[in-house]
DNA sequence: ACGAGCTCCTGCTTGC
DNA sequence: TGCAAGCAGGAGCTCG
């Protein structure tokens, strides 16, 4: 499940190697891939044939490559099982190959940019751009509701922008992780990184946020970050084939992982045997010993 | 305005 | 053995 490592390893594999090709062509697969397109799936060729790729942008998990005039970009989002692949021309088409965008470099050279998506949750979207609320450079309209992640410079500890953050989060009676995974405060925390960041911030999910202290906030925001960078620098998490990098190559993090998907084995710092529960409709996992289940709750 | 719940989708796993 | 149900889940949408 590609949440903000996974997305920047892609973008980062991207930016050296696509700025700079023009899209010849466009080949749909699978048009449900492209439902966010405006205009219909028909559209995403005549905004994007012929253009020269820019740059490789994210945002949290939104990936998007500017396009020249940068007036549009192409917006990637890759659910649950997308993957972007950047492939040799000749190169035998993968099974769920879902649009293949046919680039030609500046060398004039071609290779193709795949979108490669199993369970369909994610999708392209030619874009237009628009002024970033939160005073970055210009980002696809379709996401200005999204938050800053906490990659992005103005999200440092001690900024105006963190504390503004951190005020939010603890007005709200939600669930502590019900908000890192809420994309519109802060954005490229998934079910994974959550639950790692909780499980070093000692705190359960289910803790109302407007319970937590201004620190104990801090300390998680501050443990999601952390444990993103680590997870970045072993080239993400793959827990199955369907999370890799451009090239194919999947990350090095899963054995790192100190509670997601450790249910039955011993918490890392206690020894107490991590449980697997079912928060929002999703799995979590936590010690039961460090993060204690709130007072009131259920 | 906020938050809870539903929905999209495919493939692997589980149970009868 | 074969089939159906269960499960995985990001984020946009609707509804209260």
């Amino acid at each position: 499940m590609p949440e903000l490592p996974e997305v920047e390893t892609i973008r980062s594999g991207l930016a050296t190697h696509v700025p700079g090709s023009a899209i010849e062509g466009v080949e749909v697969h699978a048009p449900q891939v492209l439902r966010r397109q405006d205009g219909g799936p028909g559209a995403l060729g005549d905004l994007v044939v012929g253009r020269t790729i820019t740059g490789a942008h994210r945002r949290g998990k939104f990936l998007w490559l500017t396009l020249a005039g940068e007036d549009y970009a192409l917006l990637i989002h890759l659910g649950m099982s997308g993957q972007v692949l950047v492939r040799a021309r000749e190169r035998e088409p993968h099974r769920h190959l879902r649009v293949r965008l046919a680039l030609r470099r500046q060398d004039g050279s071609a290779q193709d940019l795949w979108f490669v998506d199993q369970r369909m949750f994610g999708y392209l979207a030619a874009v237009p751009l628009g002024p970033d609320p939160h005073g970055g450079g210009p980002i696809p309209v379709t996401m200005t509701h999204i938050g800053p992640d906490p990659f992005e410079p103005a999200l440092v500890p001690g900024s105006p922008l963190r504390r503004r953050i951190n005020r939010r989060i603890r007005a709200s009676t939600r669930g502590i992780k019900a908000i890192l995974l809420d994309q519109q405060v802060v954005s490229g925390v998934g079910n994974i990184y959550a639950d790692e960041a909780l499980w070093r911030a000692r705190v359960h999910g289910a803790r109302p946020a407007n319970r937590l202290t201004a620190g104990k906030v801090e300390e998680i925001l501050t443990a999601a970050t952390d444990v993103m960078v680590e997870a970045l620098a072993a080239g993400g998490t793959s827990f199955d084939a369907l999370y890799v990098d451009v090239a194919g190559e999947p990350g090095y993090f899963e054995r790192a992982l100190a509670a997601y998907g450790r249910a039955g084995q011993p918490c890392l710092r206690c020894g107490a045997l991590i449980v697997r529960e079912t928060y929002l409709g999703r799995s979590s996992f936590r010690c039961p010993r460090c993060q204690r289940r709130p007072a009131r709750t259920r």
